[in-house]
DNA sequence: ACCCCATCTTGAACGCGTTCAACTTGATGG
DNA sequence: CCATCAAGTTGAACGCGTTCAAGATGGGGT
C-alpha cells in the first residue's frame, strides 16, 4: 500500500539536479513552439530537434504531449494571480475587482488564444488529467479559487451569511465560463469576451447584493442547497 | 428500367443510391464498435475489417473518424426529440415538462456515456465542425432548441414578455450544462446528474416566474441585454 | 584506480488516422 | 455490343505520438 520506494522528488516527475536543465530547456521549447505554431503544427520530433535531445528523452520528462500543457496550465495561473496584485492592492470595490481580475485572466492567456483552444480541448476530457477538475490539476485550482476569496476578501462588498463561503468557488466556476466563452469567442482579440466580462460582472454584482434581499431568501437557499448536493 | 423511386436521400455527403448501403453499413458498424470499445480503442482499420470493406472506402463516405461522431450528434438529438413527445404530450406544466425533456436526454445519452465522454472531449475544439456551436453542426442544435421552445410553448407558465423570447435558447443552453455536468459525472448511474435536474428546474422554473417580478426586472433586463449583445 | 548502478539519453519501431493514385463497377447512349 | 465516365473501392504509404531495449554518463563506495 505504502511505497517509498522510489528516491524522486515528490511531485511524481523524474526532477533531480542532473536532468533539470534538459527538462526546462525542453518544455521552454515547446511551450514557444506551441505559441508560436500552435499545437497541433507542433510535433514532438520537431520539439525535440529544436531542443537538441532526441525524442525518446522528451518523453522521460514529460508523459505525453499533453503532460507539457499541464505546465502551462500551472504557469499561466502564476502569472494570472501576479498580474492581478495591483489591482487587488488598489481597489475595494467588489465589481471593480472581480472585474480586475477576470480581465487580468484573459490579458493574460491573450497570446496564447490559438493555442489555448487546443488546450482546452485536451482539458474537456473528463478522465485526462488535464481536466480542471481533475485531482492532477488541484493544486492550480485551488489556487485560482483563492484568487477569488481573496475578491471577496478584499472587498467592502455585504453579502449573505449563507452565500459568503460559497461564493469563491462560484465565482470561480463563472470564471470558468468566461475562459469558455473566450476560447469560443472568433471577434477580433476577443473584444466580445471583454463585453461579457464588463456585462457580466454589475450583474453577478447586483445579484449578490439582491441574495440578501427577503424575495429572494428562498431562491438563494435552494441555489446553496443544490451546490451542496452536487459537491459531495 | 425498373420503378425504383430512390435516388438521393441526404444533403451534402456523397450519398446517393448506390454507396448509400455501404455508407449505412460503416456508419452502423463504427457506432456499435464506439458504444463497445470506446472511440478511442476503435480504429478505422477494425472499423473498415468489421464492415467488410478497405480503410479508404470508410473515409469516402466520412472525412475522418469525428465525422462519424456528428453522426451520433444527429441521431441523439432524433431519439431525444422522439422520447419527449409522450411527456410533452400528457404534461402542461412548465417544470413538469422541462424536468422531462431533461431526464430524457440523459436516459437518451447514458448507454453510451463512455463514448460520449470522449465525443465532448472533440466538439469541445471551437475550430472543430463537431462544436455545438459550429455552423456544421446547426440543424442537430436548432432542433434542440425547437425542442425547448416547445417546451415552453406548450406550458401554462406566465413568462415576461421580453424574456419568452430569449428563453428557448437559454434553456437549451442549460440543457449543455447538464451534459457537461454528465459528462464529467462519475457516480453510479450519474445520480448526481439526476439531481442536479431535479434541483435545477424548480430553480429555473422559479425564476422564470420571479422575472416578472417589479424588484427584479432591471435584472431580467440586464441579463436580457447581455445575451442580446453576444449574440452578433 | 576500479566498478557499480541509478540516472539519463538514444533512435528504430509500432500502431494510429489519413491520403491518394490506381483500379473496378455499372448505368448510359451511340 | 462496346466505349465512356462518374461513382465507388482499394491498399500501400506518410507523418504523427508513443514505446522500449539498448547504450552512455558520472558520482560514490571499495
Amino acid at each position: 500500500m505504502t511505497d517509498q520506494t522510489v528516491p524522486t522528488t515528490a511531485a511524481g516527475d523524474p526532477a533531480t539536479a542532473r536532468g533539470e536543465q534538459t527538462r526546462q530547456l525542453i518544455l521552454e521549447t515547446a511551450l514557444r513552439m506551441f505559441r508560436e505554431r500552435g499545437y497541433a503544427r507542433t510535433t514532438m520530433r520537431a520539439i525535440a530537434q529544436e531542443a537538441g535531445v532526441a525524442v525518446g528523452n522528451a518523453y522521460y520528462y514529460f508523459g505525453s504531449k499533453e503532460h507539457l500543457i499541464q505546465e502551462f496550465y500551472a504557469r499561466t495561473q502564476e502569472e494570472h494571480r501576479v498580474a492581478t496584485q495591483p489591482v487587488l492592492a488598489r481597489e475595494s470595490d467588489f465589481a471593480a475587482r472581480l472585474a480586475g481580475v477576470l480581465h487580468a485572466g484573459i490579458d493574460v492567456l491573450t497570446p496564447s488564444h490559438e493555442f489555448a483552444a487546443t488546450f482546452f480541448k485536451t482539458a474537456a476530457e473528463p478522465t485526462s488529467p488535464l481536466s480542471p477538475f481533475s485531482a492532477e490539476s488541484s493544486a492550480p485550482r485551488q489556487a485560482s479559487i483563492d484568487l477569488f476569496a481573496e475578491v471577496l476578501a478584499g472587498s467592502t462588498a455585504k453579502v449573505d451569511a449563507e452565500l459568503r463561503p460559497q461564493l469563491p468557488e462560484l465565482l470561480w466556476l463563472s470564471y470558468m465560463g468566461v475562459v469558455l466563452f473566450w476560447v469560443y469567442d472568433r471577434s477580433p482579440d476577443q473584444a466580445r469576451t471583454r463585453q461579457l466580462i464588463d456585462g457580466a460582472v454589475p450583474l453577478v454584482d447586483r445579484l449578490v447584493a439582491l441574495s440578501r434581499l427577503r424575495v429572494l431568501r428562498p431562491v438563494t437557499r435552494q441555489v446553496l442547497d443544490l451546490v451542496r448536493t452536487l459537491r459531495h
